[in-house]
DNA sequence: CGGCTAAGGACGGACCACCACACCATTTCC
DNA sequence: GGAAATGGTGTGGTGGTCCGTCCTTAGCCG
């Protein structure tokens, strides 16, 4: 054991971040928006209910509300038949920060590490209705390679349906917050359709290898599909921080 | 879009958990402690240096390190040459809770994800003395069939040390996060010598991957890895909530 | 028209986590 | 004996969160 590098202390005392639940809340409903998840339009569940479901205060949840109103992602309406509801999609003008952007390897790393051993679970675990989903999407995003917007739509529920067959709720919300953080890196580089032509004929291998259940080759197949987005950005990306 | 299956808002809507910086600071020295990341004796750094370093005030800090006293596995001494010190292992006498059993399968699940990940990106990173440590530790392993405490210490080094190989903080602290969790898990369970010796071998199986910086074979030595361990835990646990 | 109802909106008090700061107690080194 | 470094203690202030209560709006219906 005396011949083991020592853990290196970093680790164990970096900094504690202690999210509060309002962070925590306007972080997760506004990243089901962005992605898509939460579409334009729907009714969330009324205040008293939502506060329940999220186990916060009313108060702590209409501050989250109020302020995903203030970006313009929520418009509320009073009144017997009123609630609060998803507000059409933003100009998606804002820059990646700095903060984001510095730090788009890490994210690019624990996408690798999320999706390829998500799809190891998935070759295993998904039955055919969820495959069928898959394929579902797959052909959606075929129709929608001149339509960046559409695409990229079906791209995180196609990734998020694969978090679905492991049946584990934590990868799941894994999944949907990875998506979040890579949208954010993604929504400002260009798109020509024969990349996302290219980046489906991986989902494809992909989801030739779910149906075979194999799952080293759904691995390979997401590792390589990971890879190939990771040297895009590292392409694209303005410079490194 | 629309033959897309609406993503389950069940996770959109899942409750929000808020940890304070006190039970964070807990669990991080705590799981530090338990894995033997933080060796038996080890000094901390003064309060007032090690509060800084983790961003909280001194007396949160205090709190948290009060908490440890109290369960034995921190000591404090006062004076000059003062310090707060980690306290000699503790009898792992606790079984798992039933919070924890009851989502046994979730985090295994979660293992997976982060491990055959993890395992991809070592392939293409491991530098030799990266590899040369990996190797000791797998030796260490190999002689400590007997002794499982000793063997699951060098264990959880070698599974960091894979982490750290990534050269991201975010997974290095993921994974000590996840054998915290296993280690929960696996204390109560039987080991025999054979088993453990089947483990390393699936350890140096993916070490030779490693070498080899052949991503694939790690993925898939390491998924086996873990389906191994997986299913060990399935036959020898108490009955699932 | 007029009341009922379901929804968002606003306010105030209580509690607690967290923080910053100052000070005390103990030990060691010079 | 004094300085220095450390853990130990107390005090007050700030902000987040919760809970309860009431107000406002708007659709429904008798």
């Amino acid at each position: 054991m005396s011949i083991a590098p020592p853990v290196s202390e970093d680790t164990v005392f970096a900094p504690v971040r202690s999210q509060t639940a309002f962070e925590e809340t306007v972080e997760r409903l506004g990243t089901a928006i962005k992605l898509g998840l939460l579409a334009p339009g729907t009714r969330l569940p009324a205040e008293r209910e939502l506060c329940r479901k999220l186990g916060i205060a009313r108060s702590t949840l209409r501050q989250a509300l109020l302020a995903l109103g203030q970006t313009g992602q929520l418009q509320a309406t009073r009144g017997r038949r009123g609630g609060t509801f998803v507000a059409d999609p933003q100009p998606p003008s804002e820059l990646p920060s700095d903060e984001v952007l510095s730090q788009w390897q890490e994210a690019c790393d624990s996408r690798m590490a999320l999706e390829v051993g998500v799809a190891v679970l998935a070759a295993q675990r998904a039955d055919p209705q969820a495959l069928g989903a898959l394929a579902a999407l797959v052909a959606e995003m075929e129709r929608q390679t001149g339509e960046y917007p559409n695409y990229r739509l079906a791209d995180v529920r196609f990734h998020v349906a694969l978090a679905e067959c492991t049946g584990s709720s934590r990868l799941v919300a894994a999944m949907t917050a990875t998506q979040g953080e890579m949208t954010d890196l993604i929504s400002h580089i260009s798109h020509p359709a024969a990349v996302l032509r290219a980046s489906n004929e991986q989902h494809q291998r992909l989801l030739r290898a779910l149906r075979a259940h194999d799952g080293p080759r759904a691995a390979r197949a997401m590792s390589e599909h990971v890879e190939g987005t990771t040297h895009i950005l590292g392409g694209l990306l303005p410079s490194r921080g």
